[in-house]
DNA sequence: GAGACTGGTTACCCTATGGTAAAAAGGGAA
DNA sequence: TTCCCTTTTTACCATAGGGTAACCAGTCTC
């Protein structure tokens, strides 16, 4: 599922680093481009102000799985590297051309400690998070791969302009065989 | 799985509640009670100050599904109701006589803009939950429940000693029938 | 000790999904 | 258009886990 709506903006960023003097910079990525590997140290939590992200990390057989999408104007980092400095395993990979802006831990911390609408702001996004994410194991725990397969499509329709169904596929939780014959049925 | 490890302890939280005149309120549940229901808002983050609470929900069959576990200093709430004041779903149920903590929307806001640390504690718990949800994303996606119930019970052996097989089996994603199977293949 | 519960296991068959492999369908590039 | 490459679909069989139902074991009550 695509992070829910960033509640700091774009323009908040932008007021931010110029205020608060973050000097945050932005970085531009190709299409099929990973520009975060597994094993590399997550600096950063990116802010989407472009393009179309997905992160994915090796499975126990080898094959890539799917973890999240994220679209234009949402947040992502890899929590464990970025929060707990753990190995990082995931992989984020860009579906399109991209364009990031780049906060690290003490621009974040010096937004946190400004800004009391930023600071609520922040929280308000992590604790949708969570949600996000509770909803999703719900929806495993509680509904077929059919059924997951149209909530999305209704609630994400970008993901399906924007990816490939091998990765919606692992997204969802089977394979693409099972996927293509679920598509089948309906 | 359980919540992550609690920043904000009860020391502190009482701590918080003589200074800042919060004026907390305790509530005590015998085992087996069932002290928040699906419909009904969930007005507070509950301290669970000692006992074991389980969180499940109705699943589409009419089971329930366990959601997850919640132990002896660790919080819990309904954040679909909580935050977002949406339609509760879940239902906390005390697996052994448990004393609760209650604080409320206005206590916990209260907290945050008088305390930098509560601020940086509470941001930190809600990283870490969105962690632990992540990471068990990944575990349904890519093991095997028999690997899931090992590290289950690696990881939480506190569990297997508070809850019935039936609700772990659910927390897993397998009927009582598969997880009686697969314990038996150890 | 005999019922009556509750939780856990077993047995049976069934279905959804996995894995391998091959075929089909698209989509550039020359 | 034709070739090549990638993505998706199909077909086949294998397997994990589901659903129903019965059974067993522990525990409580009378």
């Amino acid at each position: 599922m695509i992070n829910p709506n960033a509640y700091i903006t774009i323009k908040n960023l932008l007021e931010f680093n110029i205020s608060l003097k973050l000097g945050l910079t932005t970085k531009t990525v190709q299409k099929d481009t990973v520009f975060l590997e597994a094993g590399q140290h997550c600096h950063y939590f990116y802010y989407i102000v472009k393009g179309f992200v997905r992160v994915y990390y090796i499975g126990l057989d080898g094959n890539e799985i799917t973890h999240w999408f994220s679209a234009k104007d949402t947040m992502i980092t890899s929590p464990f590297s970025f929060f707990k400095h753990e190995e990082n395993i995931v992989y984020f990979e860009a579906l399109e051309d991209t364009e990031l802006l780049l906060i690290n831990t003490t621009q974040l911390d010096k937004i946190m400690s400004q800004s009391q609408y930023a600071e609520k702001a922040y929280r308000n996004l992590l604790a949708e998070f969570a949600m996000v994410l509770s909803r999703r194991i719900m929806s495993i725990h509680n509904e077929t791969a059919e059924r997951r397969y149209l909530n999305l499509m209704q609630s994400h329709p970008l993901i399906f302009q924007k990816a490939k169904l091998s990765h919606i596929a692992s997204y969802l939780g089977v394979t693409p065989q099972s996927l293509s014959r679920i598509r089948k049925n309906i």
